[in-house]
DNA sequence: TGGGGGCATAAGCTGGGGTTATGTGCAGGG
DNA sequence: CCCTGCACATAACCCCAGCTTATGCCCCCA
């Protein structure tokens, strides 16, 4: 019988970032010895890490020789996933670093939740690739917080997703996000015939983000001609809270496509198709009116018109 | 100034997968000493680790309070980018797991490199959410060697990617593919007014997979009525690589969708469309003809089928 | 045949992360 | 009003994972 789940947590199971990054790179390089100089440790030490990996995975994933070493079959199915390990990590740390936000930041950005959380570190690693060495800061909040930055000059560029630019501001439709109805798997919604109508979603209790969110505003601003929003069942702070409650209370939601996607994906949650209702959103870069983006600023936005 | 990239690699920048699990077991129970229980450790080490990486990231993360602790808005954040890593981090263990392939697995399965790269961890996955325990094993390979271990009987269920089902086995479809001409975004192609032809696709040297991967033999199908492939600029053993040299040889690929997603996604690769050209492949599980699977293996496909 | 690249083994050090024991602050009930 | 419970912090100690340097073996090639 083999171990059971959780019972040795995950972390003890998968080996750390350190060791995937060693993989990547021998993969890369061909060769232990190399792949332990681009880390910075000694070939022992690479030796050791890649055989305790091996020996904790089970699998045998590099094929060492006089000549240098060479992943295996199962070796190279363990790169692609260990590549996306390090991937998520590096979009991590690209967030986290911007959110230390440093005074001697070159680039301050102010953004609205949803962009941040889903969008900016995809571009601040393409903005570390473009412009190395620039400091990025970052501060999230809603769209009148990052508005009140730029006004006050303590953010140079921000990204809003309301329905209408801020006053004061200038902007530019960087993307297209849409409200999606979701539901999880078992509802009775996602065996209707039909496609539902927007009266009936009106009328339906929602479990929902709290009132003041972007997302609140357009669905809100949506079913307004429908006689407006049921009183939600449910109210919650943050999105995962919202996905987590849709998938065990048994009720639906709207929520952004950007932060169901990989629900939807996988069918944890199912979309909802409904029938003569607006849900699209423009997502917005936005500068003080009047102030171009200049320098860096100009960068990340040319970046943002290019990551859709 | 700021220190400057990977003279630090990622691994010492990043908490490691344990704090990332932590802090989403606090960001869940609302409290340290909860979550610690939940990972098996005590309070005080939850809370030493919890302030070593508020140190190590310059940003608070939680609020504690004598009546437990909450995220601070940065620790929101943080949490989120957090899940994706720990998430990345779960697929590869399954994936892992599956590969270490136990004598005592009760589902054999087998799959092609595509399906067992990008596909299969998520199934795997949400199987273990089914059915716990489940011990899962996993041999990667080409059609044939799929084939060739289903009729020997040393696996339950397969998956294969190519054209046609190999003979002795019975299949079903359970997703679409498509290839997508790819190029860097330098490429000139990538700015061309109408659709590349056919014919101009046939004839320019590309970047590709080895010969006998499905990809390639779906590209060699689809182009012999337009003379075939032209010889390849470079030919490559992992999808890996030839996403690489894609974006630095400045020759264009073709890759199926499932692999070039998420650089679609962040526009470090762009899709050519192409006209007159069918590059859409059926994936399908297959199985001995006439067994139908049953068991764990019966749940496994019907999973597959509902995250298409 | 000697040298160099590549991997493995050995011996020794260090520190991060763990534990137990204990202290402090706040809330709510008897 | 005080006591008890819960939550977090501090302190002292321990251990082992992972690093380093030194060295050996193997193979290829000039």
């Amino acid at each position: 019988m083999s171990e059971a789940e959780p019972s040795v947590p995950l972390s003890h199971r998968v080996p750390d970032l350190g060791a995937l990054e060693l993989l990547l790179a021998v993969a890369r390089l061909g060769s232990l010895g190399r792949a332990a100089r681009a880390q910075g440790i000694s070939q022992p030490a690479a030796s050791s890490r890649i055989r305790s990996m091996e020996r904790q995975l089970g699998v045998a994933l590099v094929e060492r020789s006089p000549r240098g070493s060479r992943l295996t079959d199962a070796g190279a199915l363990v790169t692609d996933w260990a590549r996306r390990v390090v991937e998520a990590a590096e979009a991590f740390d690209a967030g986290a670093q911007a959110l230390r936000g440093r005074r001697d930041s070159r680039l301050r950005v102010a953004a609205s939740m949803t962009i941040a959380e889903y969008l900016l570190p995809g571009w601040l690693i393409a903005l570390r690739a473009e412009l190395p060495g620039t400091a990025v800061s970052l501060l999230a909040g809603n769209s009148s917080v990052v508005a009140e930055r730029l006004l006050a000059g303590e953010a140079d560029l921000g990204f809003v997703e309301g329905l209408a630019v801020p006053a004061g501001l200038d902007g530019a439709v960087i993307a297209h996000d849409r409200l999606v109805v979701v539901a999880a798997p078992s509802h009775p919604w996602t065996r209707r015939r039909g496609e539902l109508t927007a009266d009936e979603l009106a009328v339906t209790p929602l479990i929902l983000r709290e009132r003041g969110s972007g997302t609140r505003q357009v669905l809100d601003a949506a079913l307004a001609a429908h006689g407006g929003l049921a009183e939600p069942l449910l109210e919650l702070a943050s999105t995962t809270a919202v996905k987590a409650a849709v998938v065990s209370e048994a009720a639906p939601s709207v929520l952004s496509e950007l932060a169901v996607g990989e629900e939807l994906g996988a069918r944890r949650l199912v979309e909802i198709p409904v029938r003569g209702l607006r849900l699209g959103r423009e997502l917005r870069a936005v500068w003080p009116a009047g102030q171009r983006p200049a320098g860096p600023a100009r960068h990340l936005l040319g970046l943002t018109r290019r990551t859709s």
